[in-house]
DNA sequence: GTTAAAATTGAACAATTGCTCAAATTGGAA
DNA sequence: TTCCAATTTGAGCAATTGTTCAATTTTAAC
């Protein structure tokens, strides 16, 4: 039996990722969808379903990707709060020239969709609650190496860092005011490790 | 000469901003804008030329009124920090239950749109930077009252509530979580008057 | 080489899109 | 009452949408 795919299936969905973040999911049509991954409709369909289906695969290939980020650079700082700093720096600020756009793709859907598409809603909450709780467990094991304020509560910390990367993300989308979006990080660490109210 | 329209421009561009802020650009057929003004395409096109130009001044209408909240909340409390601070209350907790979205029409707008719409991309990013002043006009007459820590400065801090407005309403768009957005607005505002950084 | 299942192709469909414009209606001035 | 420009109407156009499916090609086991 003829099984083996010709397309790369891992390739295909990072390249209708890319094009999902940089023109959301209304704004891609179908045709977009085949020139860049290369494939005719009948293909994608047997592979994905649906544009639907798509969409969703390229929501989970985004958290992945950005898990892993997120994991490399706690591993290069050799500490959690470092390492967590050092990615959100990368994400917001360094990958702003290589990225399709300045915002977080997750942000952009749950933006763009509506209960007209649920399941596609629900998915990129969903995804948005674990990146919270990836930020939670990251800040536990900080407070636990004592860098963290005394009586820090991880679980409301991971809320709060969560806002300000969705805050900062979509301010510079709105300003390209790299200066300030660099200077608000830097508060954001300090009061981490010693926080004012 | 018949120059006495039989629609109310006002009430259209008002009904026009509630759709739109619910389904967002692309997700807005012109058939679902006629039935929601109730009037015939040929009239909206006479009216406001195209699509592009009826949401121009939706987003126009929603500025206009997102600013007379503003005022409105600083005249009402008396002091212009307690005023910013009933305006973000009001517009990211109170409001939820009214509005067709959690989330900033104007943020909605400028991570929707791309290139292809570069007036309606600009006009959204104006609009933001006008937000932004109106803000740091506000925190300098507080500062001049004496409301603020010590050395603060206005514009500076003007970002900053930008950012945690933007990032609080997306973070409702994604979570629900209603009491941690309400300590989060406590905790800014605590900052506000003596910060720990 | 033969075979048959799996995978791919691309023409085509029905629905929807933003928008136009000739015709009908409106309402104030004369 | 007559008139005509301003306004409104809505059928309909050309383009695009997401999707289907019969025909073709590819693949690996025999």
């Amino acid at each position: 039996m003829a099984n083996i795919a010709k397309y790369d299936r891992a390739d295909v969905i990072n390249k209708a990722m890319l094009l999902f973040w940089e023109k959301g999911f209304n704004g891609t049509s179908t045709r977009d969808l085949q020139q860049a991954v290369d494939m005719r409709p009948g293909s994608i369909y047997s592979a994905f379903g649906s544009k639907e289906g798509l969409f969703k695969e390229a929501l989970r290939c985004y958290s992945a990707n950005t898990y892993a980020l997120l994991q490399e650079k706690i591993q290069q700082q050799g500490s959690p709060l470092a390492g967590l700093q050092a990615f959100i720096y990368c994400v917001v600020v360094s990958n702003r020239s290589v990225a399709p756009s300045d915002m977080c793709l997750l942000v952009k859907a749950v933006a763009e969709l509506t209960d007209s598409s649920p399941e596609l809603l629900q998915e990129s909450q969903l995804l948005m609650k674990k990146g919270e709780q990836s930020f939670a467990r990251v800040l536990q094991e900080a407070h636990e190496q004592g860098e963290l304020f005394a009586n820090a509560d991880p679980q409301a910390l991971a809320k709060y860092i969560q806002v300000q990367m969705i805050g900062l993300r979509t301010y510079l989308r709105t300003s390209d005011d790299v200066a300030a979006v660099e200077k608000l990080i830097e508060d954001i660490f300090n009061m981490l490790k010693a926080p004012m109210v």
